[in-house]
DNA sequence: ACATTTGACGAAACCGTTTTCGTTATTTAG
DNA sequence: CTAAATAACGAAAACGGTTTCGTCAAATGT
């Protein structure tokens, strides 16, 4: 290979000296322009020395300077995230996976990745700018987007390339058709959906959601996959059976207690959120409910500690490696002037055998009762604590 | 304030240019290789000169470009942060404090943080040499210190700058004086020694320590903290009462089962992180005994689902952030030659009081045989499974 | 008082690229 | 056959800094 590569048994081995564009050009007896013109697809550089100068470069291992690219280009190579550090996160899902995604594509393609972060939006902005101007990144990839997120408005504005994982949003029922901006994402809908109706064909009826803060676009979507799989199992649509803005673990046990005590209870809950969905254990095991038998449930994540509880979570698990591949390919593709044929990319989640979910051992109305008697022989400790519904 | 900044409201607003050298040069009627020299400290310009360019940039906003100065400096003023793809790495815990520290802090100076990934070794050295090859950055952070680690070893051998998270460790005794390694670490020896002095007040003689795998050097600092706890509690060491070498919950739950089928089984665990402790959780429940009461266990990472388990894990919490800001504070002193006082800086842990610690309700023996019974009771699948220790 | 050092600065080279602008030789058009 | 267009390249000017010299005045030594 004509890679320089360090022995690891070499003594105190230096690193051999980088080629420059001027030693290729001498080699080839060319000038240093026509070099980075050849290199860089410039018309006016006839087709044999386009080769020539490809082949040398590949020969004596020629890669440009970023640095210097950039002070004359303005384009430093590199791509930026950052990571808010004041957003709730419960229990740090995936950063590793998505980081590791993002740096090895961009890697291979001679790029960079850096990050920054913040705690506001305004500290955003203040980042997002000085890298800008440092000229220290080209574009940078927005995770978890908002329904009016900030940041993207402010990239657009400020003609920076970007890429969102998730999808803009703009009313309950339409995805903003922007034509400029570029979307990697998971497909909850359909995950949802699909969750819904692997609930039917256990045999369950009553169907519960409890859905995800509603300033995240995803909330949205995956409460729309609710929705169409109920309608699509030919199931009523009952919004008592319908909770949202749920974030945390204690919040989703209190939604899971909201739904119990409706009526006509649901046997499966649907949770947007593994997080969430651990909620649901809380009250099992408070109330002495059996997941999988007693109550259904189902979520959305497939983080890793999902795995370890027991039962383990049922869910749905999205490759962050993979999402962060696509999406710095994406970005590079897209700072690059690549025409792409599509600005929507939605990859499928895959489905995690747990063992929350099967056919419901007990009718609506005898969990209802069920879950009322042990309320009451439980104390009413954890209903006080939890407060009235809305 | 001289800052440049986008309002919230503005139109199509594009930045406004940055101020170069040249123009500061001229504002000032110097040259500009009088602001460079006057910037960087050079001795061979006045006092006064210094100032008036000072007041000048600051004033005017002037932020060298690090393109620039990479190219001819070779400096690019950017420390690397390569996350290990490859290593197993449970629950994805703090990589979000730790990068949002490292970046915080890096971005305080003026730096930039550039992470890559690698999937191995191969890959580690493959992509050092990369970056700094390429210049693209001056230093690393090098987090998860192994006994041996190749990555130092690399680095040093490259003489390119780095720091480390965790300590050197060369035998089973002492810490590797290498007068070179910069270190931030935090006291496990202590935290160790702690949980130790902690259970012998809650009254148990019994104490046993499950230790993380040996690669390692937190594992043999934290046993040797428990070591010392052992000690200085007065309490015997009893070998049958330690188990190493234990990364996973499932592990754990093996090491946990095997101290409780000792012949005189602790009443008391220790275990080297969170994740292990898991196990504990796992054996609780299969054999039906109470943590905090009949057995009790304590760890050491202060990862948050640790505290959503119940009873909450009673651990150590080590602040993420702040070694992750003091990391890169250390390695960009060191990238500019700065002396410090001290090569070697550690921060103690946190105490995080959880349920899983109290007086015995067991002596030893009885905890052996309700375990026993339990064992029998329970069918011998889950032993079977697990299988002989070593 | 004169030679020599020192202090403080400017001019210009340099870092490794890109890009503009000539300049030729070769086609093409008329 | 000549004029204009084109193709293919080199020379040199950027880009925004740093660093090496050289220069000249002032300070110092004798």
């Amino acid at each position: 290979m004509e890679e320089n590569q360090v022995r690891s048994d070499g003594p105190i081995r230096l690193l051999s000296r980088r080629v420059t564009i001027s030693q290729l050009a001498d080699s080839l007896s060319v000038s240093k322009g026509t070099v980075s013109k050849a290199l860089n697809g410039y018309s006016d550089v006839s087709g044999r020395t386009k080769a020539r100068v490809a082949e040398a470069a590949r020969k004596m291992g020629y890669r440009p300077l970023s640095h210097a690219q950039a002070i004359r280009t303005g384009r430093s190579r590199s791509i930026g995230l950052v990571i808010q550090a004041d957003e709730y996160d419960g229990y740090n899902l995936f950063l590793r996976d998505f980081l590791a995604g993002i740096s090895q594509s961009t890697s291979k393609m001679g790029w960079t990745l850096t990050v920054a972060s913040s705690n506001s939006y305004q500290d955003f902005q203040q980042v997002v700018c000085r890298m800008v101007e440092q000229h220290k990144v080209d574009g940078f990839i927005l995770p978890r987007i908002l329904v009016h997120d900030p940041r993207y408005a402010l990239l657009k504005r400020m003609e920076i390339p970007s890429v969102l994982f998730g999808r803009l949003w703009e009313s309950e029922d339409d995805l903003i058709a922007d034509s400029e901006a570029i979307c990697y994402d998971i497909d909850g809908e359909l995950a949802f959906a699909e969750a819904v109706l692997r609930m039917q064909k256990h045999g369950h009826t009553r169907i519960g959601f409890v859905g995800a803060p509603s300033e995240y676009t995803y909330a949205h979507i995956r409460r729309n996959g609710y929705i169409f799989g109920m309608e699509k199992a030919g199931l009523e649509i009952d919004d008592k059976l319908i909770v949202s803005d749920i974030r945390t673990r204690k919040n989703g046990a209190q939604a899971t207690q909201w739904l119990l005590e409706t009526e006509e209870p649901p046997t499966a809950i649907i949770f947007a959120t593994d997080e969430i969905a651990m909620g649901a254990y809380t009250v099992a095991s408070q109330f002495n409910l059996s997941l999988g038998h007693d109550l259904s449930i189902s979520a959305y994540d497939g983080a890793a500690w999902g795995r370890i509880m027991s039962p383990a979570l049922t869910s749905y698990q999205v490759d962050m490696g993979k999402a962060g591949r696509r999406l710095s390919s994406l970005l590079i593709g897209r700072i690059e002037g690549k025409k792409l044929d599509d600005q929507e990319e939605i990859a499928p989640a895959k489905f995690i055998r747990g063992g929350t979910d099967g056919p419901p051992a007990l009718s609506s109305y005898e969990l209802g009762r069920k879950f009322r008697r042990s309320v009451n022989g439980n104390g009413s400790q954890l209903v006080r604590q939890i407060g009235e519904r809305q």
